[in-house]
DNA sequence: ATGTTCACATAACCAAATTTCATGTATTGG
DNA sequence: CCAATACATGAAATTTGGTTATGTGAACAT
């Protein structure tokens, strides 16, 4: 049997992803009728339409869907295989998809930030993808290859991936200036007290704060922002994690309401596939993270 | 980046596999130049050399070794590929690549032969692949997908595999016609007379007579004509299946001792990785041989 | 040593596959 | 019905990849 040459693949994920063959154009660096041509030949070794094009519009069909999504997969893993090999001589090269939950930029144990730069010193020629999404997300696609390296909470861990513990994040809980609460004195709150207001919760596999569950959450937001958006509105309470509210130096905006009693804490991991040897660039990734960690935390046990 | 060209890959597997230039020629029709041309230009796309060639032999180098395995795995799971996308028109094609332990012809419960024939039966375009060995290098090579199905007495099963049971298989301990016990009466015969012989066993994971595996076996096979060799030397005693004596028909060789005390069951399972939907050709053939095997059953059950 | 042979490399040339350019066609929107 | 959009197609141009013929260097026999 004779392969499909991968530039019709190739041809195939851009045409979707530009929506069309005019767009794709330039991504491809070919002209129109080239990409009309690789696609009729794609159908033709396929045996079927991919795509439905024209002046009414683009749109794959049920087997283009099914194809793209492989196409795609496929493609991803060659550009690994191709940097596999291309690290076998003594350069950084190929992807770096890494994943992340939201708000990690302000972590300052993480000090993500940091990190990356101390791997983008080094000479390199890597593409950097950085993807935002749940840990249930990022699990996922951890195990699919999608990413090479993971940064999150992640609270149920899956034998298929290896976990390292980063830090820790702390989170209190918030409320808006229009609250009722805002000014009631700390000590005069407690559980019972909050649990006469409407709760703020982040979606399940991002839950930090276990004592509020039952109070069934009249708001889920799967992003930070979109709780401090909440938040502010003054309707509902909320968990934020400290550092991300005094990065947005809003401190008359929102009130920590009894921080003693009602906080929690949230270690991050950083998780990677078990399997196999990775690649340079994810192993030097990988150590810049945790070294950077470790750093911070003899840094702190120095302070204290 | 650019994409290796696969047909690169496909040189480079196949010159190692022919050990040179010159004999790759006819594996993949084209000249000796051409074959010349394509290494050159993948290793100066790798940046590295792959293999020495010339008078003095050929020898890969110690990246074309990793390169080699690598590349192997990629055009695997490239034709794979290849054919889920034909696949999705009506055809039934590419790899089926099975896995069997030996001695399984005979077999008559599982009867492979007739679930080969009605699935070779169909109209079909399949290259068939089938791969001889032990229990727990099919179960590797299933997870590594180097293996679409395998069948086999898995004592030992894995979370990544799904496991179907498909029939029995009986084991008496048999003797030669040159030792001692080929004439002692059946009933004289029990774990301890046994117990003074040395025995044959098969390696760990093909293990079928644990009451045996004290007796510290002084001979290990991991085949079952070797098996019946050592035993039709007249020095050992070993477990066969009961299939594998009687479809080879000398009576007179092997005899079983004490069938009715000493024998032992494997049960034998059809297994195939648990993630992810399987090609047409996989399905196909995994349906065939559990129906041939339910057939079967029923059949013995009416005649009981 | 020396010539021969083997296994691959290289050059020149050629064929086939791809791309571009120019143009055609179908569909939508006004 | 016209203009514009988005793709298809044909011919010419270009690129890619192949073959044939020949070169090179290491091993081997004499």
């Amino acid at each position: 049997m004779k392969l499909l040459r991968n530039t019709l693949l190739e041809t195939f994920v851009a045409v979707v992803d530009c929506g069309g063959f005019t767009d794709a154009q330039f991504t491809l660096g070919i002209t129109q009728s080239a990409i009309s041509i690789r696609i009729r030949d794609l159908e033709t070794a396929l045996g079927y339409r991919v795509c439905e094009r024209g002046r009414g519009g683009f749109r794959l069909t049920e087997r283009g869907e099914i194809a793209y999504g492989k196409a795609r997969d496929i493609l991803r893993s060659a550009r690994d295989f191709d940097a596999e090999l291309l690290e076998l001589r003594d350069v950084t090269t190929g992807d770096l998809r890494i994943g992340v939950v939201d708000a990690v930029n302000t972590l300052a144990d993480l000090n993500l930030d940091k990190s990356l730069k101390r791997f983008l010193d080094r000479p390199n020629d890597v593409r950097l993808e950085i993807v935002v999404a749940s840990p249930t997300e990022l699990t996922q696609r951890l195990i699919t290859g999608e990413l090479h390296v993971a940064i999150a909470p992640f609270r149920n861990q899956v034998a298929e991936l290896t976990y390292t513990e980063l830090c820790q994040e702390e989170h209190w809980l918030y409320c808006g200036r229009d609250h009722p609460l805002f000014d009631l004195p700390n000590d005069q709150i407690d559980l019972d007290v909050i649990s006469r207001y409407q709760i703020c919760q982040r979606s399940y596999s991002m839950l930090v704060s276990p004592e509020l569950q039952s109070n069934d959450p009249k708001a889920i937001v799967a992003n930070m922002e979109a709780m401090a958006t909440l938040i502010e509105t003054g309707h509902y309470l909320g968990p934020l994690p400290v550092h991300f509210v005094e990065s947005r130096g809003q401190n008359g905006k929102l009130k920590e309401l009894a921080p003693n009693r009602l906080h929690w804490t949230s270690t991050f991991h950083l998780a990677t596939r078990s399997t196999s040897l990775h690649r340079r660039a994810v192993e030097l990734f990988v150590a810049d993270v945790v070294q950077s960690c470790e750093a911070n935390r003899d840094l702190q046990d120095a302070g204290t």
